[in-house]
RNA sequence: GGGUGGUUAGCUCAGUUGGGAGAGCGACGGCCUUACAAGCCGUAGGUCACAGGUUCGACCCCUGUACCACCCA
């Protein structure tokens, strides 16, 4: 093995060979357990972020953790179309090149879209593969081949069938940029500092007038009326009458709503009801006229007086203000902050327009989806997000699934001369279905559905729906969800509606939620931040010049790039070094704690790559050890376990345990976390140090060393297999070399079984030694380290007042206890012996004794002592407080006023001895 | 305005039935020790946001406050 751990050189060459070998496909055991992630489909032309990388991480290890212990198990992978964010890009590009869809029309359109898709659709499944994912890509869909836009129709005819689907008009969220309607998922509503005018609007009876607030002036073209409270007295009286709308030759009802607030700005409101959706309501209750005065672009229509045609709705805003004071009616204006709501995807301010679209209603399907929740048919983790889900779907307002975008299912409907609608399969199915003659017109919507729309069919669409495949009778519903709580609302909860109505079952059992990976000051990733990390980057590695020039190009706004150039090089003077995708994947799981955003830190990959390469050379030496050499490759030769051996092993079990357990429980951060303890701290620092001594020994018999590289590789093969689902090409590339020496069987590691504890294996006795002879090594090691001994120096050791056991102890370690501090000789002092002037330290009653001729300080020495009596002092006052305490000695659990009691007597007698010693000390 | 999560070492974070505050990184001191200097050994550093309450005992439970983040209206 190379000295140093390269991880580029090892991962793409396993990584080809698990996919060769078709090692990612469900085992296809019937008998056993199914288990089955979907994964949430990244667009298919984009390109891998931290979120992704973070995701995906979290459900490999799942996938590899379940496919180990011998589930058959389904990663099923695909990437979705992305209606609105792909014909973005790809008119983009038209732009650029100085054409448009339009000018190209429909059918030409799309054909550059598929071969947009053609051409940058690998990067992400590429970059998924860089990652280690393991899924299985035989089954790889895309979300509009053939067979799942036959599951998209079936269920849109289903629904429209069943009275769930209905074609109206009604106010939508219109995106003036890209002429559509959105959903009210899709609209962000965004602080801003605006304008509260006050204007008059004269009675037409002349006998006054009203003054109304309002922050959107232009939309008062279109008012149909006047609104105020019923129960307010100011305005009473006028309700009934009617106003002379300005600038208009109408006029107006003053109507009285309890929907009106009488504390907003005068208690008297405009009504506009074709641009505001709380207008909308009332005009319908009111029987109001609803006129629309913006086109498709939001600028004024002809519905208005001629002077403001034509005229952008911001630059109406302002000439209609300037009109209404040039002709004495604006009463004053007054600053005020608003929400102006945002297309999530263009930006664009968002205008309630009244248009015909199609929509689900979804209150039947949200009754069932609510209940199974509540019932545990489907469980969120961290549970606190079902309250956000509830609440969510207990006020849920009908979907609008049609978008004015050529990308994206086409609705499967179509409409004669007359308006009629035919929903079916297709214009032939449609002209059977409703008996039409073939000279009847008919024009198929140009409307697509909704990316969300056949996104929630995902899970049952992917595995084969509506045939009743093999697959989908396997792995439906599927068993755990990852996702982000951002999509909660557009996705889980859609799938669970649509899945249910459809499948009568589940998608997922488990909603696995993780939080938003940020940069490590807290700030969301955003090119226009220029913070992004590319995870790539990451793995590879990146020079500063390198990564500040791809933070600064293709800027939304080119002057931030000084401001993103300095703070790069303040983050990252020496760009990225190559960490290799088994620390980036650690570091994720390391961060992975449930119901937080993560600061993505890039401190903590560097520790990462620096545990693997600890597991590197950790297996350097035992395979130096064990190569060529009889490790009880034989399970029936003679082999004979030291303590040391049998506590590696105890507390291998325990590992077992709480690894499982983390994964089971979705705590990735407490699973890598008690592995690098148990690899780094014990594996490594205890026990292959304590496997030297045994090893080098001569006289050590070949039964015990047989037992010290039996353990050595065995322990080794387990903890590889139990770190693969987190680490795994580095876990593989070991695993190969070791596999024989342990006597495992089997091409991949992959297909291992993943350990289980045996609690016959947990040895206390072997615990209990060798958390002793580590008191000991630490006491000495502090005062080597305290006294500044040079640790090539070999020191003696006196051992005085010790127990039986103390000395049953050291028998068991001396020899270990030799090597691991460099003694020259360990001795105990007996009875009336005189004692040497020493440092001295505890373990118990023991104390060790460190002679001080030309060693050591006294001075040094003196204040090393205080400085543990201090220490002890306090611990005794603690504890000496509670138990003066009488309510603590007769309230406590008794064995909790024991456990102190001991405690007590303990840190006394501890306390004594040392004051003795440096009684002893300052007497020289 | 309603809701959720957070506030623990200089930084990033653990801390599950309430009973002696932990890790990694960073800092400081010492080591080229035959697996590993991407390492080893040692050390320092915290009124667990604040104020009350419950309790013999609170980082943990309850109430309130402040600040941060996010969601919804």
């Amino acid at each position: 093995m190379d000295k140093t751990y390269q991880p580029n050189t090892i991962e793409q060459k396993w990584y080809k060979t698990w996919e060769e070998n078709g090692y990612f496909k469900p085992s296809g055991d019937t008998e056993a357990k199914p288990f089955c992630i979907i994964i949430p489909p990244p667009n298919v032309t984009g390109s891998l972020h931290m979120g992704h990388g973070f995701q995906e991480s979290i459900m490999d290890a799942l996938i590899r953790y379940h496919r180990m212990q011998g589930d058959n198990t389904l990663w099923q992978v695909g990437t979705d179309h992305a209606g609105i964010a792909t014909q973005m890009v790809v008119e983009r590009m038209l732009a650029a090149e100085g054409t448009s869809r339009h000018e190209l029309g429909r059918e030409q359109f799309i054909e550059k879209v598929w071969q947009w898709k053609a051409q940058s659709g690998g990067t992400i499944t590429r970059q998924l593969r860089r990652l280690g994912a393991s899924p299985d890509w035989s089954r790889e869909r895309f979300t509009m081949d053939d067979g799942f836009y036959k599951a998209v129709q079936e269920v849109f005819i289903k629904l429209y069938e069943d009275g769930l689907i209905y074609r109206g008009k009604r106010l939508v969220n219109w995106d003036p940029k890209f002429h559509t309607a959105i959903s009210d998922l899709e609209v962000l509503n965004e602080e801003k500092q605006g304008h509260l005018w006050h204007f008059r609007y004269p009675l037409a009876d002349g006998s006054g007038h009203l003054v109304v607030a309002t922050t959107r002036p232009e939309t008062m073209l279109g008012d149909t009326a006047v609104a105020v409270h019923p129960e307010d007295a100011r305005y009473r009286h006028l309700v009934g009458k009617t106003v002379k709308l300005p600038l208009t030759d109408r006029e107006i009802p003053i109507i009285a709503d309890e929907y009106v607030d009488r504390a907003f700005g005068t208690g008297c409101v405009k009504i506009t009801p074709a641009h505001d959706f709380n207008d909308y309501e009332m005009g319908q209750r009111h029987s109001l006229e609803i006129i629309n005065i913006l086109d498709a672009d939001a600028n004024l229509n002809d519905a208005v007086p001629a002077q403001y045609r034509g005229m952008e709705r911001f630059a109406a805003r302002v000439q209609i203000a300037d009109d209404l004071d040039a002709l004495g009616l604006l009463e004053k204006v007054e600053p005020h902050t608003l929400k102006v709501p945002h297309g999530d995807r263009s930006g664009a301010v968002i205008e309630p327009w009244l248009t015909d679209q199609w929509y689900v209603k979804t209150q039947p399907l949200a009754e069932e989806a609510i209940a199974a929740v509540e019932d545990g048919r489907v469980n969120f983790v961290p549970k606190n997000y079902e309250n956000m889900y509830f609440s969510w779907m207990r006020d849920l307002q009908d979907w609008c699934i049609s978008r004015q975008l050529w990308w994206g299912h086409r609705i499967p409907a179509w409409y004669d001369n007359e308006g009629n609608v035919f929903v079916g399969r297709s214009e032939e199915e449609v002209r059977e279905k409703y008996t039409l003659d073939a000279d009847v017109a008919l024009r198929q919507d140009d409307d697509v559905l909704d990316t969300w729309f056949s996104s929630g069919l995902w899970t049952f669409g992917t595995l084969g729906w509506p045939e009743e495949t093999k697959a989908l009778q396997a792995f439906h519903p599927s068993s755990v969800l990852v996702t982000g709580f951002d999509i909660i609302f557009f996705w889980v909860a859609r799938m669970i509606m649509l899945t249910l109505y459809f499948k009568k079952e589940v998608p997922f059992h488990t909603v696995y939620v993780h939080g938003l990976v940020r940069d490590s000051h807290g700030q969301k990733m955003s090119k226009s931040k220029g913070n992004v990390i590319d995870p790539i980057d990451l793995i590879d590695g990146i020079d500063l010049e390198r990564l500040v020039q791809k933070r600064t190009t293709g800027l939304m706004h080119p002057q931030d790039a000084p401001k993103i150039e300095k703070l790069t090089r303040k983050d990252f003077p020496h760009g990225f070094s190559a960490f290799g995708t088994d620390a980036l994947r650690y570091t994720y799981y390391s961060l992975a704690s449930t119901g937080r955003d993560i600061r993505f830190d890039v401190g903590r990959i560097e520790g990462f790559r620096n545990f693997c390469n600890k597991i590197w050379n950790a297996s350097r030496y035992v395979l130096q050890n064990c190569e060529g050499y009889d490790c009880g490759q034989d399970n029936n030769g003679d082999f004979e376990l030291t303590i040391a051996d049998r506590w590696i092993v105890s507390q291998l079990q325990r590992t077992e345990t709480s690894v499982r357990q983390a994964l089971d429980s979705y705590r990735f951060d407490l699973a890598s976390q008690t592995l690098y303890d148990f690899i780094w701290g014990e594996y490594c620092s205890w026990y292959l140090e304590l496997s030297k001594p045994i090893l080098k020994d001569e006289n050590a018999s070949n039964t015990i060393k047989i037992g010290t590289r039996r353990t050595l590789i065995r322990v080794l093969e387990t903890l590889l297999r139990l770190a693969h689902p987190l680490m795994p090409f580095i876990t593989e590339e070991i695993w190969q070399r070791v596999k024989t020496l342990a006597c495992a069987t089997g091409d991949t590691i992959m297909l291992q079984p993943y350990p289980k504890a045996d609690s016959h294996k947990v040895d206390e006795e072997a615990e209990t030694a060798i958390a002793w002879l580590k008191q000991v090594v630490e006491a000495v090691r502090n005062i080597r380290g305290e006294m500044n001994i040079s640790p090539a120096r070999k020191i003696p050791l006196i051992l005085r007042s010790g127990s039986i056991r103390d000395k049953a102890l050291l028998e068991q370690a001396h020899s270990l206890l030799m090597q691991l501090v460099s003694l020259e000789a360990i001795t105990w002092l007996g009875a009336g012996e005189p004692t040497p002037t020493s440092a001295t330290a505890l373990v118990g009653e023991m104390e060790l004794l460190v002679p001080m001729a030309g060693l050591i300080d006294v001075k040094a020495e003196s204040a090393r002592l205080q400085k543990e009596i201090d220490k002890l002092t306090k611990e005794f006052q603690r504890g000496q407080g509670k138990l003066n305490n009488p309510k603590f000695v007769s309230k406590a659990p008794a064995e909790v006023v024991s456990r102190e009691k001991d405690k007590l007597a303990e840190t006394e007698s501890a306390r004594k001895r040392l004051q003795q010693q440096l009684e002893a000390l300052s007497r020289l």
